[in-house]
DNA sequence: CGGCATCCGAAGCGATACTG
DNA sequence: CAGTATCGCTTCGGATGCCG
């Protein structure tokens, strides 16, 4: 029907071993990364949009996008003034992240259709046209 | 320093209480859709560019981009007729998708980077600049 | 305020083995 | 060929509690 697939398919999304694409291994990372994109912001300030996740996870996330590069944390004096911001690799990704979010905005309807169309299917035993 | 985060971030990205944005819960879904992009493909045709994964979890994630309308299942007469391809939805994804993997091809060196900085790096307690 | 320690349950990945 | 069944392992997410 087609050409055999290309062997060099992993590579284009993995590329050296990386994680197998997934925008990331962190269910709040690309909410945080958008949270930032007016300017820095404080732990307890980031929890608020992610519906008061608890502090190790938001920790956890925050670890993993410093370092990957895509945040900075800026620690001053006194205990409160813990921020953190985009770095320029971080700012970057936002305009590919905003795409994918156009898409699930202008396709929401498709999607939540088709999820309740697949509950009222056949199972996968049954599935077949043969 | 900025303005307060806006109460509707979480809706922007997480509409109607889907799952807060991951691109898919799959590791392999994004692969799989670039995968199709050229044509329909069968099960085992599927496995060589994801690195002979277990058929298992191929299958769940066939399964999870089914039940969200981007691939379709075909089963013709006969044991070797089964192929999966894009739906129109799915098509559609494949824009925002390339979007993404060209950030990462583009910054993979910076990726690399802050990664092999961060292990080097001292740990989060004595993190603080003040 | 900005975390960390501990515990728990759920989910994903992967290997092995088996089936129509 | 295209899956399913079972298992073990790891990671994530969330709750609770404590600390400087």
């Amino acid at each position: 029907m087609t050409d055999p697939l290309a062997p060099d398919m992993f590579e284009e999304l993995c590329p050296s071993g990386l994680t197998p694409f997934r925008l990331s291994e962190h269910k709040w990372s690309a909410l945080v990364l958008r949270c930032l994109k007016d300017g820095p912001r404080r732990f307890s300030e980031l929890r608020i949009p992610l519906h008061r996740v608890t502090p190790r996870v938001l920790t956890r996330t925050l670890r993993s996008l410093e370092r990957d590069g895509l945040i900075s944390r800026s620690a001053g004096p006194g205990p409160t003034r813990v921020t953190y911001a985009l770095t320029g690799l971080g700012r970057s990704i936002l305009v590919p992240l905003a795409a994918v979010c156009d898409w699930t905005a202008a396709h929401f309807e498709d999607l939540i259709d088709a999820r309740e169309r697949y509950e009222g299917a056949p199972a996968v035993q049954a599935r077949s046209v043969g």
